[in-house]
DNA sequence: CTTATAATAAGAATTACTCTAAATATTGAC
DNA sequence: GTCAATATTTAGAGTAATTCTTATTATAAG
């Protein structure tokens, strides 16, 4: 294949498209769980055994620098990263940790924050938690099935 | 005073009503303007020069998880902590780095998310970026008088 | 007063980056 | 293509903000 002759927003957006990037990026693109800095490694290691991890820091860097990633932060945990483009925002599952892309009227919503005189937006992240699919239906299947097992 | 046997929301809640405890909750009390950890602790060194760093750890997060101190967290940065317990969300100021307290309209905003099947919401949140009014009437002062002296 | 339990203090340890410097790769000009 | 200029990669050292450990001290219940 010439993906380096035929760039794609990489490398068109000024970036250079280096096969270390591009690899991080697909990774990014093949499984959309929201992976940490550390997964992102191990992941890339496969197809590309001699990659670093300072790379790895250094090439989600640039993809976030470039917009083709978002970051996302969960209280003080390892920041995950996120290359939906689409308008959405984070919901993280309190039991699984699992982070998922949900939909949100970004307008509706900030109409509704009042700033107070003088003040200026430039932009707003919503943050949900709670209980993911998965998580629920397990709970409840092992709350109906064997109950004792749940509790600490 | 006999703050020690007219415990406040600290003891009845629980938790031991120590004087470290106390003092670092008055310190966040006093001024609204989510420190950071290491800012409470040189705060709260003032009037207690034996304190400890993971004192005032320990301090914090007993006041979390009682639910009198919120933490924020911008991006990587050190969580900072707020007393206020009215509904509001926060401002972060991208120029001084600042954190303000901010209305919004929490039902109207969670009403705007929408949530896949099954998954169910605990908490939501979220923080507003932008300029606050002081660095605003600052940099357009500063516009106006001696534009060169802004750009780095 | 005594005993059980919890909190404090000091410092070591850990996590998730962030920086540094040398080696290597890429791009643009010939 | 070849070469210089510039950017990127790598490995490892360094850092900031916690987090943990252990001995000491304080508090609360009896």
């Amino acid at each position: 294949m010439n993906e380096a002759r035929n760039p794609d927003r990489l490398s068109s957006s000024g970036l250079r498209f280096t096969p270390q990037r591009r690899h991080v990026y697909h990774i990014l693109l093949q499984s959309r769980d929201h992976p940490a800095a550390n997964e992102v490694f191990m992941r890339a290691k496969k197809g590309m055994p001699e990659i670093s991890m300072a790379t790895v820091y250094n090439c989600l860097e640039a993809l976030v620098r470039r917009g083709l990633v978002r970051q996302v932060n969960v209280d003080r945990t390892a920041t995950r990263y996120c290359p939906n483009l689409e308008q959405h925002c984070h919901f993280y599952c309190e039991t699984c940790g699992g982070i998922f892309d949900v939909d949100y009227d970004a307008a509706g919503i900030q109409s509704r924050v009042t700033l107070p005189e003088e003040f200026s937006m430039s932009q707003l992240e919503v943050a949900v938690r709670g209980l993911c699919a998965g998580c629920a239906a397990r709970k409840s299947g092992r709350g109906r099935k064997r109950a004792e097992a749940s509790a600490p």
